[in-house]
DNA sequence: ATTTACTCGCTAATATGTGAGTAAGTCAAG
DNA sequence: CTTGACTTACTCACATATTAGCGAGTAAAT
């Protein structure tokens, strides 16, 4: 009877070798950015506009070609993004004269407000999260994910 | 004048001091995404169906609460989710007897099917990525995440 | 038996992700 | 100068994420 449970199930189910790395890295940012939501709810603003606003704020402007590949955020979603973004004031958009297909996508004085609130609060759940891993262990994580993104580059 | 630009930058611009690793963590898991989604689309499913899916085979029948904490699904997700495979026939519900309020989700044949077509390929591919990162350092990713997912588990 | 607090799955509204496709603009070849 | 390949940002349809809240069901305390 175990046998032919076992028989069965082994038909059935495959039976994975490896252990699920999408979900796990999945799982891994969820809680790292659960250390930081708290404040993104306070200031009311989505993951992706701030990812943007910093992104803005590091590099100065940027055409949403460039915001798309920085900030991990896709073509057609960028387009909702930016538009609610432009109407809260969080960020200006302008066409380029040299190439009418182009837009500049630059902060404004609200945006920088925002970071100016906010900055002071990432700072320090970074400095809590360090300290609940260790110094080490955070240099390892970064190298990791450096040399994973480095080795993973083209989809093909 | 530099001077002038260097000042009224400092004020407006917080400067992080750390770097995003929310973003870092969500680049890398698009990085290895990239190498099954092909296979995904192939098949007709979702991440999160297949997720769902493979969780139910490897754990056994499951309530949407489970789910939830397994897939890394919210509730809200989750039940348009369920739906919509229940739909396909990827999965099936039935409500507990002894507590109407629970609901018991199982997998059918034709998730056993598709498991079976899409599990070759998936071992493909990470044999694929483990060979371009290397075995040491596939170990050493594991136990990153392990040890990260270990550290941050209450959000408070 | 009834109130009370709680759990569970779900709905509603809005924002974002995904895949396919499009219109306008640029540029090089004919 | 015009055609055709290409780029860029965008739209559309649909699936999922996020936040809040709801209604049925359960269980413990009255």
């Amino acid at each position: 009877m175990t046998q032919t449970a076992t028989r069965s199930r082994r038909r059935a189910d495959p039976g994975f070798t490896r252990r699920n790395l999408p979900l796990l890295l999945l799982q891994a940012r969820e809680r790292v950015m659960a250390q930081f939501r708290p404040f993104l709810n306070e200031q009311g603003v989505t993951e992706q506009q701030w990812r943007i606003v910093r992104a803005l704020l590091e590099t100065g402007p940027l055409e949403p070609r460039e915001i798309v590949t920085l900030c991990g955020i896709s073509s057609p979603s960028l387009a909702g993004v930016l538009a609610r973004m432009e109407e809260l004031d969080l960020v200006s958009r302008e066409r380029l004269d040299h190439d009418q297909r182009r837009v500049k996508v630059s902060v404004t004085p609200r945006s920088h407000a925002l970071a100016a609130r906010m900055a002071p609060k990432i700072e320090a759940a970074y400095v809590k999260i360090e300290a609940q891993i260790g110094p080490q262990f955070t240099r390892q994580l970064y190298d990791i994910l450096d040399q994973l993104l480095a080795t993973l580059d083209a989809p093909e």
